[in-house]
DNA sequence: CGTCCTTTTGGTATCAAAAGGACGGTGCAATACT
């Protein structure tokens, strides 16, 4: 166990070498576990010290710190802010020459924090590179990435666990602002964390206020997004869900007089670059945005964010909302939506690995074949290995176990996906309810990232609405319950006659309390 | 699941409506070109 001394000792190292004046609690614990030789999983909101806690945990710990980061752009920001503390970092990224990359590698000593993107440890040389100088510490930023992005966009990020045990790092750690207990879970496994320090921050941001309107037609969602950036002052960001509803959104506040300028992945990378540089140094008001503005932006005094379309999850809501009133004052997180923007399937067609691929790729493997590096068979591999028909060598490749047949891992593969599939439904189904919630949505959104709150808050839409009847409350809140049909579950909140249990296999599931208590439907577990 | 764009259908002064099909959002890295 950690003391105070060591408590003190990191306090000391803190405001000597990074400038932090205070730590909180929570960082101290995160600091001190991975200096003991533990795991850590790290959920604290932005602004609550992550980048602190690799970094002092990589300066206590021997050997360099190889620091996992998602975009290109964010670890110049971080070998910037360590470069000017005085400390030894490094970037191994594409866009680097070969003799670049040579040299970074290189300069990889004992002191050295390196950041990379997942892919980079897909390349053996690099991998080995980093293997012979020995990391002390394997951090993974943004780890909601892994469960958000591993499963069909950037499919190396599946592939972390298997690369950290290539890497021999003693001590893995595992830092995100927005992970709800789900895809807590599902980090702590694609990671492997052994019986990590868990430090979870509050997630309350009391300052903004929470609403959400629900309209019939495009038109009226444009008619509000006038009104809003008309009545509430200072930088705002619009959230929309495609390239043509951004543009719209964009141009409708353009065409009522708004400074607004607009941003997502399919403009030319210099037009992307003045958006972000206007809305950022003010000399735009509002941006009009995808999902591809926001990681990375750290503009304190935006005043609000108006989503114009539902995100896919509570937690990439919540996740959007929060770039809102860093600095403390007051913000507003509003959302405008249509019943057919809940279109179950909407952000499913992509989620799943292709049978095909799984079939392709186990055929090779089971030859003893190479695979083909490509997102597709990187999918594959996973969740060949996720079935036992495959398995990671020490080396970070994959072997052919021999424990099914290529049918039956193709046959187990399609309900592993099946599977997957529901628990998206459900994750989006609560974004559904957060939408069209009556009682305080605060309580709705910190139950959901499985946090305690008494509402009602007083800062949100539903504010003053009567709080539903007491309710007969068969589990507690949190109580781990088993269902003869979904297996076990933890129970998350009460609404009216409804409870909400999150199963561990099928996600979220809404259960009438009398029929709950009639019927049996659930017993301790 | 919905939306939007293209093709087909129906019925034969032309084009309106229906049916079919593709696509929807994030970025890394490596490759093929000027």
């Amino acid at each position: 166990m950690v003391g105070r001394t060591d408590d003190d000792a990191i306090r000391r190292l803190a405001r000597d070498r990074l400038g932090f004046e205070r730590l909180r609690a929570g960082q101290l614990r995160a600091v001190g576990a991975a200096v003991a030789g533990r795991d850590v999983l790290a959920v604290l909101p932005t602004g609550g010290g992550k980048s602190a806690i690799y970094e002092l945990a990589g300066l206590l710990r021997e050997g360099p710190t190889v620091v996992v980061s998602p975009l290109i752009a964010l670890q110049d920001d971080q070998l910037v802010h360590l470069r000017a503390a005085g400390l030894t970092a490094i970037v191994l990224n594409s866009q680097q020459s070969p003799r670049e990359h040579a040299a970074s590698l290189a300069a990889c000593g004992p002191d050295a924090f390196v950041f990379l993107s997942p892919e980079q440890l897909s390349n053996a040389e690099t991998r080995k590179a980093l293997q012979r100088a020995r990391p002390g510490l394997f951090a993974v930023d943004e780890a909601h990435l892994i469960s958000q992005w591993g499963h069909d966009f950037r499919t190396d990020y599946l592939r972390l666990g298997a690369q950290a045990d290539a890497l021999g790092a003693p001590v893995r750690m595992a830092l995100t602002a927005t992970a709800a207990p789900p895809v807590r879970r599902e980090i702590c496994r694609r990671l492997g964390l052994r019986e990590p320090e868990v430090v979870i921050g509050d997630f309350d941001r009391p300052h903004i206020e929470l609403s959400a309107r629900r309209v019939r037609l495009i038109a009226e969602k444009h008619r509000e997004l006038d009104g809003a950036a008309t009545e509430l002052d200072g930088p705002g960001i619009v959230y929309a869900a495609t390239h043509a509803a951004a543009e719209d959104a964009h141009d409708v506040l353009a065409a009522a007089g708004h400074g607004v300028t607009l941003y997502h992945a399919g403009l030319p990378p210099r037009r992307r670059h003045e958006a972000m540089t206007a809305f950022l140094d003010g000399s735009v008001r509002i941006v009009a945005a995808t999902v591809a503005f926001g990681m990375g932006i750290d503009k304190p005094d935006v005043r609000w964010v108006l989503h114009v379309d539902p995100p896919p999850s509570l937690d990439a809501y919540y996740q959007e909302i929060g770039r809102a009133g860093r600095d403390g004052d007051a913000a507003h997180a509003r959302l405008l939506h249509r019943e057919e923007d809940f279109g179950a399937a909407v952000h499913l067609t992509s989620r799943g690995v292709s049978p095909a691929a799984v079939s392709r790729v186990a055929a090779l493997l089971a030859s003893g074949d190479d695979v083909p590096p490509t997102r597709r068979s990187t999918a594959a591999l996973v969740r060949l290995v996720d079935l036992g028909a495959a398995e990671w060598t020490a080396d970070g490749e994959v072997r052919w176990t021999g424990a099914a047949s290529v049918a039956a891992a193709v046959a187990a593969s399609q309900g592993e996906t099946d599977r997957e599939n529901e628990v998206e439904r459900s994750r989006l189904e609560m974004m559904r309810r957060y939408a069209e919630h009556s009682g305080c949505r605060r309580s709705f959104l910190l139950s959901y990232f499985g946090q305690e709150y008494e509402g009602p808050c007083g800062n949100c839409d539903n504010d003053g609405a009567a709080r539903a009847a007491a309710t007969l409350e068969p589990f507690a809140v949190g109580a781990r319950v088993r269902s003869d049909r979904w297996g076990e579950g933890t129970v998350q909140r009460y609404d009216g006659d409804e409870m909400t249990v999150l199963f561990d296999d099928h996600g979220y599931r809404d259960l009438l309390v009398p029929l709950v208590v009639g019927r049996r439907l659930l017993r301790r577990a």
